[in-house]
DNA sequence: CATGAATGAGTTTTCATTCAT
DNA sequence: GATGAATGAAAACTCATTCAT
């Protein structure tokens, strides 16, 4: 393995371990050390693969977004969905979405963490921006297949739906059926979309 | 004013600056002399006024829903909401939260701030959960004033939408036109919910 | 009850409530707002009676140890002490001294912490330094009423071995039966001073 | 040097330095800063080597526990203690209590600061008994060598009485000729010991 | 006299970052 | 490339003392 691809391989396994810290603890309190114990690796190596604290952030997020993008878009292929019916696709996707991304509450949790950390760090909300942006995108072109009237606003309103669906799912459980909810509007938003 | 007074105008006040605060930076790096210094204080009094950084963000929280809760019903009281039929009532309901919270740039990002916190803090989660009950308590009792069937699902799905919405305000409104696709989705929102 | 006497009355209150903290906390960490506390006083007011927290600390000592000494002379008096054989004299004041100071406990504990501060501190040293000359003088007087040959050496032999029978009986009371040893040893010591 | 004795030797030097800082400063007023500076370290260090202010103390009590031990072990063997008679034992071994322990006046002045906290603080309590329960031991085994009645009962005493004069004789040396006081009581506590 | 609000210096602790080996 | 020792800034929290009312 090359020099390149070591580096690059290191710079995995520490968003990787970053990702498994911040399953744990908010990014302001996850320590390089903690980072480093979790990647098992000395902590002063973080500072030889980056520069600082902030870009192991930057880093993690563009693989975390990537990683996701790239299962997406491997998936849409494999179930061919540029051959199928607005309708078909539609509800694989949705179904995909529910599954990899709403109810996955991993995911949920970190990105409940990247949104604050968004807020006030203007680089990380740029990236927030491009995950969303790809997201609603992919979306837009299933659903405006024919016609692209209204596709953005129906994207965009039902992945702010799923957003809110996660979130209630990782923090409301407990008290109200989240995931049946979920389920049971499936059928609605695919018919609100599909009947313009 | 009184002794008993004078302290507890002097909790809001600190709260009021902690809400000040998270405009501008996250809770944990906002420092308790940052909340003294926009609350005009010294940061001692901050000790003597609250144990620890902790009981500020409890008080904090408490005091910010209290302060919405009791918005919210001295105005249903004023709009005589009890009186009208579902489809009155949601409909102005609905504007309600839209314009008071949904799209409350402040309230969404103290939110998000929250949210995240009550990730790994149980007490912060409590309360954060306590909000949303009462919310969605509150559309549940509009939205099943006759048939209860279902009014707990359309108001946790209603709510989680504009939770999403008012996410996406915030994050997103450089590049979609949220504010515009949460208009548009008002009235489609009231029929699906009374549609039953 | 004129002023003077409230304001002494006041400070004897005080000095009860410090002894009442220091079975509890060293002085070091008994806040002001303890004592006052304990003394059901208004914090304010103990630097109304006491310029600050180390004449507190000066005036308590003068308080305990006139109060054991005046305690002892009273006492002495009643049996009228200086009427009596060494022999009988010396067995009662040995006996005295255990029940009242040895193993009184909660004078042990205060005593070790009044050590302590003396250790780096003068005045409170030549307090302690008082305290001991003292006791050692009316042990003395008793038992050199005919020769004083020697009385002072075996005074302060006695004191130590009490002193350190005190020590012992505060930390090692779990482990060895300070209590009888001591009670064993009170006709050795009596029999090694009256051997002259 | 190796990395592990390095951190073992720091650790020592963070003891020692605490060593010389009792001997001006009461614990409870020596700060991280201070020891720091004795030990010519950063601060941030001590932090480093000892995860708080406390574990610097249990290290030091066992640090200095264990050499005072050591000391005495390897003087006993060098003395072929094992051989020789009960009186000739006992005599060296009060010798050495005597110039090591009781007049040593860096060690009398750091156990009173360690008593004191012992009365507050468990783990240091437990650590104070373990000294004296050890100190016991090696005395009871020379004087119980044929018979053990007693043993106990005498060393106790003893171990009291020279921790009595040790106290006297940081406290009232002033006042008392305390060491020349001790001397002469070697000979009669030998006596008291031997003679039964 | 009494109250409790206010001040600010001081203390422990944490941690990102640097750097010698 | 590793390692872990070292630095120092920054944070929360404590508390004696002062003082206005």
């Amino acid at each position: 393995m090359g020099r390149r691809i070591l580096k690059e391989t290191r710079r995995e396994e520490i968003a990787q371990a970053l990702y498994r810290c911040l399953l744990k603890k908010p990014f302001s309190r996850t320590t390089i050390k903690d980072i480093a114990k979790e990647a098992k690796l000395n902590h002063g190596m973080l500072h030889y693969y980056f520069k600082n604290k902030e870009e192991i952030l930057l880093y993690f997020l563009d693989w975390i977004v990537a990683m996701h993008l790239n299962d997406f878009r491997k998936w849409a292929q494999e179930k061919k969905l540029e051959t199928r019916s607005i309708n078909e696709a539609l509800s694989l996707a949705l179904d995909y979405a529910k599954k990899k991304i709403t109810l996955n509450e991993e995911l949920a949790k970190i990105f409940i963490e990247v949104w604050e950390i968004a807020l006030y760090h203007k680089k990380v909300r740029l990236k927030l921006q491009y995950v969303y942006k790809e997201w609603i995108g992919e979306l837009s072109s299933i659903i405006g297949k024919e016609s692209a009237k209204n596709a953005t606003t129906l994207s965009v309103a039902t992945i702010a739906f799923l957003e809110g669906i996660s979130l209630f799912h990782i923090m409301l459980s407990d008290i109200y059926p989240v995931k049946d909810i979920l389920n049971s509007f499936e059928k609605k938003i695919e018919s609100v979309i599909t009947s313009r």
